[in-house]
DNA sequence: TGCGCGATTGACGTTTACGTCAACGTCAGG
DNA sequence: CCTGACGTTGACGTAAACGTCAATCGCGCA
C-alpha cells in the first residue's frame, strides 16, 4: 500500500484527454486541436489518446509560449527543438544552437520591455498616490 | 533657417495616419480600427485624422501591450488608466491604484516566467554544446 | 442488457484583429 | 483641367484558435 491511490494504471503516470485538460486548465478540444496541428503526439490505447509525462511537459511548454503571446506555428518551432536537442548530427545541433541564441536575445529584449513597463506602471501609481495625498 | 525641415506645420509635432502608421510599422487600417475600438481618439483637420505626441505615446503603449500578448479590450483598460490618473475623485483614484497593484503582480509573475524560460533555454543550449563536444 | 459516462471523429460556428475592396472627397503639381 | 497621391467611410473577406454540435463507439455496472 503505497501513498498514492492506484485505481487503474491510468492514475500512475498516464492521463486521458479529460484528465490532462482538467489539470492544465484547457479543454479537450484544445488538446485535440494541438495534436492536429502537430504540437503534441500522445500515444494511443486503442483509439483513445494516452498522455505521458513527456506530453505533459510539452504541453506546459506550449502553454507558456501562449502566455508569451506566441502563435502556434512559433510554438511548434520551439517545442520541436527540444526533440532536436538529442540529435547526433553536427549541422543540426549547430543550427539549433544558433536559433537558441536568437531566442535568448528575444527573451532578453522582452525582459527589458517588461522592466520598463513595470517602472512606468509604478510611476503612474506614484502619481495616483500623490494626487490622493493632495486631496486632504 | 532652422535645422528642422519645415514644409508644412504637419512635420513639426503632428502626423497623418499614413505617417504615423509608417513610423510605428502598422497599417492605416490598424490605426482606424483602434480608433473605432476606442483605443485612440486623434484630432481632426476637416475630416482627416491628426495624431499628436499624446496619441503617439498612446500607440506605443498599445503596441507594447500587443507584444505582451494582451487583447485589445485588455489594452483599452490599461491605456484608459493613464487618462484616469489625472482624475480628482478619490474613489476613482483608489480603484485605479488597486488595479495598478494587480497589474504589477501580473507583470512580476511574467518576469519570473521569463526568467525561468531563459534558464531553460540556456540548459538546452548547454546540452547542445556538450553533445557537440562529444562528437570529436 | 440497457444505461450513462467519457472517448472518438468530422463538420460547422464564432471571435479577434485586422486585410481588402469599392466608392468617394481633396489637394498639389504639370 | 486632369491626374495621381493620400485621405475618408462602409462593407465584406480572412486567418488563427478554438467552441459547439452530432453521430458513434467502447466500457463498467446494477
Amino acid at each position: 500500500m503505497s501513498g498514492a491511490t492506484k485505481d487503474t494504471e491510468d492514475t500512475s503516470d498516464c492521463w486521458t484527454v479529460g484528465q490532462l485538460a482538467g489539470d492544465l486548465g484547457v479543454t479537450t478540444r484544445t488538446l485535440r486541436f494541438y495534436e492536429a496541428e502537430g504540437l503534441i503526439s500522445p500515444g494511443r490505447n486503442g483509439t483513445s489518446r494516452v498522455y505521458d509525462h513527456r506530453d505533459r511537459a510539452r504541453m506546459r511548454l506550449i502553454l507558456r509560449g501562449k502566455r508569451f503571446g506566441m502563435s502556434l506555428p512559433e510554438i511548434r518551432e520551439i517545442v520541436g527543438m527540444y526533440d532536436g536537442a538529442a540529435s547526433s548530427e553536427r549541422r543540426q545541433l549547430q543550427t539549433l544552437l544558433d536559433r537558441l541564441g536568437e531566442i535568448t536575445l528575444d527573451l532578453q529584449a522582452r525582459q527589458r520591455d517588461l522592466a520598463g513597463t513595470l517602472t512606468e506602471v509604478g510611476d503612474v501609481a506614484d502619481q495616483c498616490r500623490r494626487r490622493l495625498d493632495e486631496l486632504d
